[in-house]
DNA sequence: GCGACAG
DNA sequence: ATCTTGTCGC
């Protein structure tokens, strides 16, 4: 049982102390030195066709990451599972010093999130985080950032969409369908790249009511579409895949123990 | 100047 | 994200 993913750029840590400048700088950098396509060692298919590929090997840790706020504090929970079973949960209480800035969360929530990843005691094979990856004006949301400073494959997952483009309209999808999200003019990517995909875990039956898609974005050494198809193979039987389920869950134990 | 903008 | 009851529809 290893310990915590190693910190590989300790130079590139979101830092809420830089200049706005220098944040846009710095995620330009992270952007470049991040992997858009499929990087990883772990084997997929034990999450992807939920079984295992290979008799006798255990299925990948997944880590599950989401936070909940009290006052200005910032209270940042992972849940790890291994073949659907938790084997890890952590959370974390640190102070935030700036506000949420569209573009910028990374630097609000991303030391935060680092303080949660150093009690670890297991090393995930996969992160999949609540926000975007790739799916950000310079291609370096809080998923890409944070899987670029551990050099860990990871996925963003988003309720909304930040920017770029629906291929295709998104309107009335069903389970398990996807629309390709391509940069933009807003978007630093190629125009027209596929930068993630808006991803339907769930949906309901009637014409009346409607469940909108996630957004899902590669992170760090995952491309868009093992990103979604990973994300409908972790969803069961919700909108949010398990894994950022749990995470939300253990963050608002966590937070309702803080308050004492 | 106006609009748009993850959590 | 957070503050919050009931309520509409599966």
């Amino acid at each position: 049982m290893r310990g915590p993913p190693e910190l590989v750029r300790p130079d590139l840590v979101p830092d809420p102390g830089n200049s706005h400048d220098e944040m846009e700088a710095q995620q330009r950098e992270i952007a470049a030195v991040a992997t858009f396509t499929d990087d990883f060692e772990f084997d997929p298919a034990p999450i992807i066709d939920g079984q295992l590929a290979t008799p006798g090997e255990e299925p990948p840790l997944v880590a599950g990451v989401d936070q909940a706020f009290l006052d200005d504090r910032a209270i940042s929970a992972i849940v790890v599972s291994r073949g659907g079973e938790i084997i890890e949960r952590v959370y974390s209480v640190t102070d935030l010093s700036i506000p949420y800035i569209p573009g910028l969360l990374a630097f609000r929530e991303g030391g935060p999130i680092l303080d949660a990843v150093e009690k670890l005691t297991n090393t995930p094979d996969l992160f999949v985080f609540d926000g975007s990856g790739r799916i950000h004006f310079r291609e370096a949301g809080i998923a890409t950032h944070i899987g670029v400073v551990l050099d860990v494959p990871s996925i963003g997952v988003a309720k909304s969409l930040l920017c770029g483009t629906p291929t295709w309209s998104i309107e009335g999808l069903a389970a398990d369908e996807r629309v390709p999200i391509e940069a933009d003019a807003d978007v630093t990517a190629p125009d027209g790249a596929t930068i993630g995909y808006a991803v339907q875990t769930r949906q309901y039956d009637s014409p009346n009511r409607h469940i909108n898609p996630l957004y899902v974005s590669p992170g760090h050494r995952v491309g868009p579409a093992t990103a979604a198809d990973l994300v409908l193979a972790l969803a069961d039987g919700y909108k949010l895949p398990e894994p950022t389920r749990r995470a939300d869950a253990y963050a608002e134990e966590a937070k309702s123990l803080v308050q004492d």
